[in-house]
DNA sequence: GGAGAAATGCTCGTTAGGAGTATAAGTAGA
DNA sequence: TCTACTTATACTCCTAACGAGCATTTCTCC
């Protein structure tokens, strides 16, 4: 929670009900997710930068306010939608005591047809952002300098107790010396590659180790933080929520479900147990229709049953281990 | 999510970076806990409100903003602080078109030597102001009370299909029709008490049934929502993340953390079953001291092994069934 | 010295979930 | 048409986690 940079010292005067109320701008950001083609999605402006815009007098409430000029963008309904994190920075564009307000929300919506690429607003991989993050073909390709990097800034540490504490923090966030990948600490991920200042935001922080940084490409301001939270969160609630069915189309097969799921974990799973887990719950119905067939044996098409969710505090889409 | 009131309708114009940003005053709200005789406390301001005041520029962050007035008012330190959510209600204070957004935290601090009852501030039991909440002696002393209402509210609904899905939220909710009890759901209960007219903030909601107010008290504003959900978060929290810990003095016996966690959760759990929970996690380690025991035989002193922290991405306190 | 209260140790049975084997039913191409 | 390949679907096995009890130990208080 050390996202603020700690400039000025902490005040004491602050029983402050005396003067007026201090005002301020607030900043709708959303990061909105779609699963095609086997790949999660996030809408981007321009290339790099999250979709934001100011929260209005005009807006119903915050969450209307951001569903409201996200469908305007992107001419599609939001299934759902959940609030990520709020934050203040003082940095942030106009100088001198300037501050704005950020509340960051995360959206989930339906693959729709393709929007041109190269158009603004534009469907990016989230995993250009975060090449590290993609496990389902094992270990990214990125990992071998990803790994180099992380070690020169182990090394870099001046006295040995530093040194021991980066050792495990590593070894926790990315699976090191035999411990497991838990897909769930993206944002952990991403600060220990800021603060060793492998990434291109980094460049002013931390004693630089000469290391390369890492590819994957940067965005806008702290957007890239922000996409991270987004994906930490996700990862964890398609864990005990059914959310995952607000990024596939009305009907689908078990495999198209697993496909997803495993693109936004990064991970693949058992294909029977997944099967076995989803059944066992109850999630999904029959349609009677069948798949046309991509290669191999038709499959079922099935509907996810929304009276799931009235029935009992339904415990979740769980996902096997790989 | 509805919580505020649906008052005007969405807007179309608002692509509004052309207009300055609009400025807003921004609030934080504390929900600060401890434990104290096995019973959760609530910091409250003048009995009923939770302590909360404007962010400022002065502040270094929002957390730190909030820290800091806290520690102010309490002269404790907060061990843990984590954000819960943020609001923006149209109605609150300064007429037409003021606009308010609140950001509200969830503290964790320990049991501090006694601040005189009938102070301000005030540390009072949380379930004073949700009485249903605490099963731990079985169901509670409201439950017939609040079963009647909710039958008046069901059986009052208009149309088939409507009682029908009040029957089925209740029965999730208050674990009703041999569904079980889930403790995290103080949220929903909430909301439908709320709903149902039962509870006194709601005296302008909802066709009245005439069904009496249930007990419990009121707060001010929507801050008893607040509670609730930061009951709900603690609840589900203490379940995969070692933060009992933090309301706890620095040693402690097996039973009293039990009971801390019995207190939070509003349920008893099975005491054998709990013992072997937290020592297979390694969560505490023994201080070589021993309690004086209250009655019966003398317990080790253990004290929480922060070192947990950095070994592994820590599981965290479940809690068995009762 | 007996009763009561807690601490502590151990067992038993069920279930969730990880992993693997086997078989069925399509498509694509030789 | 036959073969290879792909995917769907059904079972089996095994282990660890966990809910539920019983039993024993070690105190304090009558």
């Amino acid at each position: 929670m050390s996202r603020e940079p700690s400039v000025l010292p902490a005040v004491q005067d602050h029983a402050a009900e005396a003067h007026a109320a201090e005002v301020l701008a607030v900043n709708l950001i959303a990061v909105l997710v779609a699963v095609s083609e086997d790949q999660p999605r996030v809408l981007t402006i321009g290339g790099s930068a999250l979709p934001s815009g100011p929260f209005e007098l005009a807006h119903r409430s915050l969450q209307s306010g951001l569903r409201d000029w996200v469908e305007q963008q992107t001419h599609h309904p939001i299934g759902y939608v959940e609030q990520l994190y709020t934050f203040a920075d003082r940095d942030r564009g106009g100088g001198e005591g300037a501050r704005m307000v950020s509340i960051s929300y995360l959206g989930l919506t339906r693959e729709r047809p393709a929007v041109a690429v190269g158009a603004t607003p534009e469907w990016r991989d989230w995993y250009s952002f975060f090449p590290w993050e993609d496990r389902r073909q094992g270990a990214s390709a990125v990992e071998p300098t990803l790994k180099t990097g992380l070690r020169a800034w182990i090394a870099s540490a001046a006295d040995p107790a530093l040194r021991r504490e980066r050792e495990q923090r590593c070894a926790i966030a990315f699976g090191f010396d035999s411990q497991v990948w838990n897909e769930e600490l993206v944002l952990q991920r991403y600060e220990l590659l800021f603060e060793a200042g492998l990434i291109p935001e980094a460049r002013h922080a931390a004693p630089q180790t000469g290391a390369q940084t890492i590819p994957g490409q940067a965005m806008t301001g702290d957007h890239r933080r922000i996409l991270a939270t987004a994906m930490a969160r996700l990862r964890a609630k398609i864990k005990y929520r059914p959310v995952v069915f607000e990024l596939l189309p009305e009907t689908f097969t078990l495999l198209q479900l697993q496909r997803s799921v495993e693109a936004l974990a990064g991970l693949l799973v058992h294909k029977q147990n997944f099967r076995r887990l989803i059944e066992q719950q109850n999630l999904v119905e029959d349609t009677g229709a069948i798949a046309t067939a991509t290669g191999g044996r038709p499959a079922k098409l099935v509907r996810f049953r929304r009276a799931i969710q009235a029935e009992r505090a339904v415990a979740g889409t769980k996902l096997p281990r790989p």
